[in-house]
DNA sequence: TGTTATATTGTAATGATTACATATTATACT
DNA sequence: AGTATAATATGTAATCATTACAATATAACA
């Protein structure tokens, strides 16, 4: 499913929601919520910051967006909603998308009891930009 | 490394420590901030929420203690930092542990130049006591 | 026992996210 | 086109987890 599929007969269409939907259409950088207000607001400088939350609740509700729990600071918005893992770099919080179908059946022993609906693979390192300056300045957020 | 292994030689030993360290040595809840607090002010109705923080970070430094970001209300923590998974229900945020070793080998190209640390599988889904219970109370958390 | 670096405490600050009340507007129906 | 109305946008305030800070207390060691 692609955000945008038959997107204007389930959702009221707005300007800010185009907006919206435009910065997220084929995004891979994952953004933060803050990251859609500040690129939105370029276009629409009126935009309110509930907007976004709204708008993504509302992607979230669709299924059209997926909230990643994979940065501690923040949550993190990934428009692509097939299934596929992520590699996550310490220093900055750089996400990338990581397209293997690795093998993660467990027993229904395994399971204890639990129906697993999805699975999630994080890989956690240091990303290239991060390495070569490690010894320099920590600690600073990916802006891409 | 156990959590207490030569702890005593780390770290400065107090009261509070040594409550926190016992309520999580062989813990595998993946309690909260406020899990700990609450049971270790039990014991000691004086301990300061603040300490509970400065501890869980000074553990951290340690290795002593792992930092879930796999809740999306609160930091989780785990006392047993060996190499292993987890499965969480998404309704109660009940975390219980996978022990199986997963092949998660990745090629350097796969990796997009990042220098991998480690690796981390999330089984998202229902638990038992959640799946009874699914169409009456709904969004409870975990409180064994 | 005294010294001192380190830890604890209470409180205030921060930052992300959510709640809420009011104003605006997209859509559908005359 | 004009109007009604339910949904959406906005600004602001509230909430909640976590962190910062300054004052007080104490574990470790001589
Ligand atoms: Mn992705
Ligand atoms: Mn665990
Ligand atoms: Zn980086
Ligand atoms: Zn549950």
């Amino acid at each position: 499913m692609k955000i945008l599929e038959n997107i204007e007969k389930k959702i009221k269409m707005t300007p800010q929601r185009a907006a919206i939907l435009k910065y997220l259409e084929g995004n891979t950088s994952h953004p933060s919520a803050e990251d859609i207000f500040e690129s939105v607001r370029k276009k629409y400088p009126m935009i309110s910051f509930t907007t976004v939350y709204n708008t993504l609740q509302t992607l979230k509700d669709l299924d059209r967006v997926r909230e990643l729990n994979i940065d501690d600071e923040r949550k993190r918005y990934d428009p692509n909603v097939n299934l596929h893992h992520h590699l996550i770099c310490n220093n900055c919080k750089k996400i990338v998308d990581i397209f293997i179908d690795f093998p993660l059946d467990i027993s229904e022993e395994e399971a204890q009891g639990y129906t697993i609906s999805c699975r999630h693979v994080e890989f956690y390192g240091l990303c290239p930009k991060c390495r070569k300056t490690k010894n320099k300045g920590q600690g600073n957020r990916n802006r891409d």
